[in-house]
DNA sequence: CGCTTCATTGAACCCACTCAAAGGCCGTGG
DNA sequence: CCACGGCCTTTGAGTGGGTTCAATGAAGCG
C-alpha cells in the first residue's frame, strides 16, 4: 500500500503536519478501479464527490446538441477532479476515464470541514483552484487565438509539464495515451485536421505517433512552434506560505 | 456613502453576521476611480491586490505575440477580480477598465486571514472561485464548438444574466457598453466578422446597436440561437450552507 | 480641426471543415 | 484460429465560414 494520492499531491506543495495528514487521509475513501472508457458521472447528476487520480488518465467533457463534444480538461495522477463543482448541486460536465485508472473519491461537503480544521490545507485547496483557473485560461487562449499547429503543440507541452510534476516511477512524461479523437475534441479541431497537423509535426521530428498515443520528441522545437511559456503552471507556494506566517499580525 | 461593494456582493449569497461584515469591510481599501481605458495592471507585474468592482466595467486580457488579443473575462459591478492570481506571484494577464469605473482594491494575502477567521466567508470565497471556473468552462465551449452566431448570442446572454444579478438601480441589464473590437477579442473572431454577425442579429430584431454598445432586445430569441442554458451561473448556495451546518458532526 | 478609434462594407483568400473511403488494429465470438 | 465488426487512423477532394486587406464614414477628443 503506497501513500494515498491526495497526500502525495499536497506534499508536493508543502510539508504536512500530522494533523493535516490525518485529516486528508480521513477524507479519502478506498480507491476504485475503472476500466478504460468508463463514464464516472454525467452532466446533471448529483454532485457529491470529488476524485483524486491515483493512476491513469481521465477527462471532463461536454456533449453538444449537434452531437459534437468539447473536452474541457484532462487529469493525470495527482490531480484533483471536480473542485469547480463545489458551487453547484449538479454536475456541469461529464467525466470519464480514458485509460484504465484508479481514482479516490471523497465527499464534497467534507471540504468545508477541512477548511475549518486546517489553515494550511484551506489555503492549498484555494491555491489549487486558482491554478485550475489559470490552466483553463490558457486553454481559452489556445482555442481563441492560435492556429491548429500552435494549438496542438501548446496542448502537448502543457500535458508534458503536468506529467513532469505528477511523474513518479512508471510514467513516461513525454507520452500521452490519448486518441486523436480525444485530442481533436479538446482542441476544437476536427479529427481529420488534427491528424494532418500531427503528421506535419511528425515530419518535423517534433512528435512520434504510435498506436497507443502521441509522444513528445523535441520539446524545445514544440515550444518554438507554440510560443509556450510555462509560467502559468508554476504556482507561488512559497509566497503563500510566507503570508500564512505573516497574517497573524494585526491588519493594516 | 453606500454599502461597500464587496459586502453587497456577499450579501447576495448569504446573510452576514456582524463579525463577517466587519472582517470584509476591513479588507477593503477606499475605492478608486479610473477613467475609461485605464490599464490597471500588466502581465508579469507583482500580484498584490484583488479588486472588487463598485461601478463600471473591466476586462482581463492577454496580448499575443502576433499583436492580437484574447479577452479572458469581463467584470461587472459586484464581481471580484483576480482570485485566479492567488496562486501566482506575478500577474498572468492584463486588466483594464473599459468604462469609467470605481474599483476597490484589497490586499491579496489578507485573504488567508479571512479564511481563518470566518468559516462562512471562506466557503463563499471558494464558491465564487468555483463559479468563476464554471464561467471559464462555458467560455471555453463557446470558443471551441460554436459558430460565430452562437458565440455572439451566447456571450451576450451570459453578460445579461450576470448583469441581472449585479443590477442595482442605475444599470440597464440589457445594455452592454462594449466596443465591437472588445467583443471580437473576447469571442475569438475578427472585428469584421463580428460586425457582420451583429448586423445579422440586428436584422432579426434580437439586438440593437448603438454608438455606446449593444443592447439585448429579445432574450428568448437569443436563447434559441445560442442554445443557452443558464444553469452554470446558478450557484447552489443553500446546499453549501446546509453542509456548513452538518459538518460539525463526526466524519463518516 | 486634424487625429485617432470605432463601425461598416466589399472583395478575395485560406484555414480548417465536411464528406467519403480505405486500411490497421484489436477484441470477441463462432 | 479465423472471421467479423467496431473504433481509430489516414488520405483525397471539395466546400465554406471566417479571415485578411482595403477603404470609407462617423464619432469622440485634444
Amino acid at each position: 500500500m503506497t501513500t494515498s494520492c491526495i497526500i502525495r499531491h499536497f506534499e508536493h506543495y508543502a510539508e504536512l503536519a500530522g494533523d493535516d495528514h490525518d485529516l486528508l487521509t480521513s477524507l479519502e475513501k478506498s480507491p476504485q478501479d475503472y476500466p478504460r472508457n468508463t463514464v464516472i458521472w454525467n452532466q446533471g447528476q448529483q454532485s457529491e464527490h470529488f476524485f483524486t487520480v491515483q493512476s491513469g488518465w481521465a477527462c471532463s467533457y461536454r456533449n453538444m446538441e449537434d452531437g459534437s463534444r468539447q473536452v474541457l480538461d484532462l487529469y493525470v495522477p495527482g490531480d484533483i477532479i471536480g473542485l469547480r463543482e463545489f458551487a453547484f448541486r449538479r454536475r456541469v460536465s461529464n467525466l470519464m476515464v480514458v485509460t484504465d485508472a484508479r481514482l479516490c473519491p471523497f465527499p464534497k461537503y467534507h471540504l468545508s470541514e477541512v477548511f475549518q480544521s486546517s489553515r494550511l490545507l484551506c489555503n492549498l485547496f484555494f491555491l489549487i483552484a486558482a491554478r485550475d483557473q489559470a490552466v483553463l485560461v490558457e486553454r481559452l487562449i489556445n482555442l481563441g487565438r492560435r492556429t491548429a499547429r500552435e494549438k496542438v503543440a501548446h496542448f502537448l507541452l502543457e500535458m508534458g509539464h503536468r506529467l513532469d510534476k505528477a511523474c513518479m516511477d512508471v510514467y513516461d512524461c513525454n507520452h500521452l495515451p490519448l486518441t486523436q479523437v480525444l485530442l481533436a475534441d479538446a482542441l476544437g479541431l476536427s479529427t481529420v485536421h488534427l491528424n494532418r497537423t500531427l503528421q506535419e509535426l511528425k515530419q518535423e521530428r517534433l512528435v512520434s505517433l504510435g498506436p497507443d498515443g502521441t509522444t513528445l520528441l523535441d520539446r524545445d522545437g514544440l515550444v518554438e512552434v507554440a510560443g509556450f511559456d510555462p509560467e502559468y503552471l508554476q504556482e507561488d507556494v512559497d509566497g503563500m506560505l510566507k503570508s500564512l506566517g505573516k497574517n497573524v499580525s494585526p491588519m493594516v
